[in-house]
DNA sequence: GTTGCTAGTAATGTATACAAAACTGGCCAT
DNA sequence: ATGGCCAGTTTTGTATACATTACTAGCAAC
């Protein structure tokens, strides 16, 4: 659960942990392209510990497909169509729409205002003339956490954790005009609206809508592959 | 006696899966009971293979939320409440109905000929006066699985996987009674119907519907907790 | 009696050696 | 040439020993 989402390494973490998270960050920085093998041994040396652990992370992996096992028991970096994007897209949609509906029901004043104290902290770092996309992204991030968490659900988090992947969210930041990002800003309020309401469908509604809005995003980013 | 759901206890697999198999009977079959400590050197010496395939075991039963890890990095067997069951099952709703629209889609014609021919066996299977609710059980299995792989999306397999707990299958098959036995086949043809007419819409209501049926079905056969 | 520390114990985390399986290349037969 | 088979090599699977971390019990101080 440190889940370390990006590179950082951090040095404490244990062996197991820093493996993920430097064999997910070269998948996903694209230093190993689709169908590179990884094998074991070889990203053992790179991360500097044993088999073991690197066995560990590469369970995590593929059962976040981050990579395939080839007839043989191999395993190779996977390969992301359009079509896979699309489909990672429209499952968060369902999933986190039922999150937000669970949370709607179930959010706490505390957990209320801390959704406000976020997007006021995403509102001001998308006021200024050059957007903080940075910023964005981590309260974005944490935004999105604190729902996950507030419909009180391990599976639905476990689910989710495999399928949000940053590099995807941040590529339909980066793309986002100023206005996009004020747009997201917006959707946020008004899903803490529904949660202060307890309005399920509400709620479920719009993450749907914003989630599918970023899809959209996503692709009128990516060169159609 | 555990039914050993999958593929039993293939004496030809991996020791890791035999060991999943095992443990995961153990959980299932009640013989640990939530709380449990999941030692790995004990599950070691019961399965009969060294610690090595047993942490891989134990890693898959972690994702799947079998076992949930204390603060101190110890297993245990997960606790299911009724909430928790309630949620497989808005999930599995969400997951197949989706599931079965993908494949309203794309179903081949062949996928349609082998769907009907499931089908008519467990037609078969629930016709006499003393349903044959093991043969039910496979049958209805394999239907689920067939429209899943005409799904096409590795992703949505995978994630039902851990969902779709097949005791909890049986429980609520074993409840069921002729006629609600006789309802599934038929709620399984109007699948074939939607399928056939490529009505994702249509597939997904029937989908939907199928799956919160056996819902109350199960939470009718299980004594409130 | 309760709290806090400390040693001892038991569990998981990691490294490494060995076994088994799968890929690769080349050779031979057709 | 082409296809299949066999040996060598690589890679994963498994076992086991060691390191490290978390738990537990018992004593001391208050």
């Amino acid at each position: 659960m440190p889940d370390n989402t990006t590179s950082a390494s951090n040095a404490a973490a244990s062996a197991a942990d820093r493996a993920y998270a430097e064999i997910r960050g070269l998948i996903l920085a694209g230093d190993a392209s689709p169908g590179t093998p990884l094998r074991e041994e070889a990203l053992a040396d790179i991360v500097g510990v044993s088999r073991t652990p690197v066995r560990d992370a590469l369970r995590r992996l593929e059962v976040e497909l981050y990579a395939v096992r080839t007839p043989g028991g191999r395993l190779v970096v996977a390969d992301w169509d359009s079509d896979d994007v699309a489909e990672i897209f429209a499952l968060r949609a369902m999933l986190e729409g039922h999150a937000a509906a669970r949370a709607a029901r179930r959010a706490t004043p505390a957990q209320l205002a801390e959704l406000r104290h976020c997007n006021a902290a995403i509102e001001a770092a998308v006021a200024i003339e050059q957007p903080a996309v940075a910023r964005f992204l981590a309260e974005n991030r944490r935004f999105h956490d604190i729902i996950l968490s507030a419909s009180a659900s391990a599976r639905l988090s476990t689910m989710l954790a495999g399928l949000v992947e940053q590099p995807i969210v941040r590529r339909t930041a980066t793309r986002y005009d100023r206005a996009d990002l004020a747009r997201s800003a917006h959707e946020h309020s008004q899903l803490i609206q529904a949660f202060a309401a307890h309005d399920e469908d509400w709620a479920r509604a719009v993450m749907t809508a914003h989630i599918r809005r970023a899809l959209h995003a996503f692709q009128d980013a990516t060169p159609s592959k």
